[in-house]
DNA sequence: ACTAGTGTACTATTTATCTATTACACTAAG
DNA sequence: CTTAGTGTAATAGATAAATAGTACACTAGT
């Protein structure tokens, strides 16, 4: 897996994770894939991966079970508010940033959507 | 100023000043305010301030004269360039987190049009 | 019991970031 | 020439993040 080199990998193993049980890869009461697994799945350190899942085991979003593995949680409560504020996050950061650039609303609607329309037809991956 | 913790603050501040620079509030030939002034400003030490002004420097973004201060190019070829890939990066910041969350290109814009409205309206800020 | 597969804990080491402090070099104004 | 204002360099120390390696604890199947 790929990471940015200025964001803390942990962190974005975190994300990783959540994005993969919003997506339903990972589903409600699923095992996660073993620390030992998900180190070499990721090329990273095992601790890293601990600290990831600690992480997201004090959200309540994995539940431990020692001796047998971590497993997404079932509580739909959990879940639910994760997925908002992942995507509310997104959106956030990208709406304080153009209006930091002082685009108007209506700009920054528009020239997302424009960029969206570049990424249609050139998605040449090589 | 307030510091995202996951990020480093020398790219945070390049960012802040490429902002600024397409912002308007430094202009090409400008100079940019002193080394110290700005660590005292953005509450840093001298040493990340330069640290991030260097990277400006190498950019070729900022250009600068011993003993006079550092000035932002008048070269508008260096400065279109940034402007666009410091919008571009935005856009595709959001997009590619959407794009893992398995969203169309549709929704992803729709999406964000919804959350510039929510934005619209509450902007309290206390 | 044994074993393989889980999570967990701990220490040590390296690297990047940030701070603190001091010193030096150049420019412009008096 | 002196001084105040600039950038620049260099050292030392603190902290966070990541790696490497080892060891321990629990579970399930044999």
């Amino acid at each position: 897996m790929e990471f940015d080199a200025k964001t803390p990998i942990y962190y974005q193993i975190e994300q990783y994770i959540n994005r993969e049980i919003i997506i339903g890869h990972l589903r409600p009461g699923a095992q996660v894939p073993a620390v030992r697994q998900l180190a070499i799945t990721l090329t990273v350190n095992v601790n890293t991966i601990q600290r990831a899942l600690a992480n997201l085991i004090g959200a309540g979003i994995l539940v431990p079970e020692r001796g047998k593995g971590n497993f997404v949680t079932t509580d739909q409560k959990v879940l639910g508010k994760m997925k908002q504020s992942m995507i509310e996050g997104e959106f956030k950061a990208l709406y304080d940033h153009l209006a930091a650039l002082e685009l108007s609303p209506e700009e920054m609607t528009t020239a997302f959507a424009q960029y969206v329309q570049t990424q249609q037809g050139g998605e040449r991956h090589e």
